[in-house]
DNA sequence: AGAGTTTATTTCGATATGCGAAAAAGTGAA
DNA sequence: TTCACTTTTTCGCATATCGAAATAAACTCT
């Protein structure tokens, strides 16, 4: 279904310095010809996808309930009130959910407070799961074959000078993380960026999610994040997962 | 192009009761053929938009990508951050940006502190506009014509035994909101859930978007909410509108 | 205003998809 | 284990879509 697949790669291809696309712009980005471009744009526009200004196009709104079938299928929304708004309330930071897709780590939940924090995140947003707290929580999940296959296979590029690419290094600490028990971050994914994550595992105890708290550097240092937060981010942790058994989406999405 | 708007629909026949699907109930919810249904689904399961446990399927966290299309092309985080997340701390409630979409207003923007609100809503989500504090407000910035078009054409039911379903009332309270600037509702949309929206115009005029304060009705009357919140509103959707004159994305995709 | 360039739209034969019907596979109860 | 029922998969013809090329429209520059 190849209409399908190139209708998706369209609404995708909008971003935050492309807001509007004319049609050859769609067609260039999706690489796709014209006359291909222009149906997946006019059947989204009817479908109220899409609209347009001229010889723009621009999303509606329409669009969230593609992401919203997910938040809703995974009960995000209990996630975030009941664990991530509290989290980031004792904190007064950033706390987030996020899961392991491909090569990235995707936010599924977040919850914030005012923060100095330089790093736009939204539920959607995915980052390089190396370079990231929940992402090295993630991939110290993994079976030592996905996890090598990870590292043979990532392409690892530093954000900042302090972003740890070398694989073997990488490994040392996604290996410390399944010891410790959490991974935190500072200045690897941007610059100011302070992290902490743990692990999220479902009833059968696999790692389905992690659980982290952001700040900036400014405001704490990594040992102290994990000194004052790491006891907070367990027992929200444990609670989350207790929460899974019930509703188990996350579960079942997150093993691929 | 029926293979992606089939798609689309398969996307969106995932909700929080029901999270797994086998083929057929995707089918049946969808009303579209089972080899069809088959084919969605294969071709989803192949970019990687929903996972297969034996006869069930899941969404996975890609399908987050395109909802975060929209709020990356609408510049959501910068408001979320700048203005929602000032205006929940400043109030200790619940802040929110919505939009209209056909009948319904949609949030596309929320920032949280826990509250006793029982009403769940995360960005995507959908409530109809009259019952709502944000739907009044948007409303209230129709042409006349528009606003007699929603009038004669939507279906009003009473979601609680608060809610006005009467249009003559509807309207009426659709010019207040005109003349004074803000709506207030108080158990209409669910109980106990009190919100006082104002409208956010665009470097045009145009009410492009509505901005809310919610609270529960244990922890504020409605009367104070507008007493003690209103200016607090029209001050940030001004930033807001500001905002926009820069990044007109909302703007842009308001107008249908 | 006119010419040239770029972009959007339309056309149509080749190819892919849609879908109803039938076959195959899976499930649960007796 | 068998049987009945349900679900999934397959198949092949009818229909829709794809995409290269042609045409039309819009835009830019002098």
């Amino acid at each position: 279904m190849g209409g399908l697949a190139k209708g998706l790669a369209v609404i995708r291809a909008f971003t935050r310095d492309r807001a509007t696309l004319n049609l050859s712009d769609v067609a260039a980005l999706t690489e796709m010809p014209a006359a291909t471009a222009r149906r997946c744009l006019l059947t989204l526009e009817e479908l109220g996808y899409v609209t347009r200004r001229g010889r723009q196009f621009v999303l509606r709104p329409k669009v969230l309930e593609l992401g919203a079938a997910y938040l809703e299928s995974m009960n995000i929304e209990t996630l975030t009130k009941t664990h991530l708004e509290e989290l980031a309330g004792s904190t007064g930071d950033s706390a987030a959910l996020c899961v392991l897709d491909g090569f990235e780590i995707v936010y599924v939940a977040r919850a914030s407070i005012r923060t100095l924090m330089r790093l736009e995140a939204h539920v959607g947003s995915r980052f390089p799961a190396y370079a990231t707290s929940t992402g090295r929580a993630l991939l110290a999940g993994l079976a030592p074959e996905r996890l090598q296959h990870y590292l043979d296979t990532a392409t690892f590029e530093a954000l900042t000078d302090r972003t740890i690419i070398d694989p073997l290094r990488l490994r040392q600490l996604i290996e410390d993380c399944r010891r410790t028990g959490y991974a935190a971050v500072e200045d690897e994914l941007a610059y100011g960026v302070v992290a902490l994550a743990v692990p999220v595992f479902d009833q059968y105890g696999r790692v389905v999610a992690a659980l982290n708290s952001s700040s900036h550097s400014r405001r704490i240092s990594k040992a102290k994040l994990v000194r004052e937060r790491f006891n907070m981010l367990q027992k929200v942790s444990r609670q989350i997962t207790a929460d899974l058994a019930v509703v188990p989406g996350l579960s079942l999405s997150a093993i691929a």
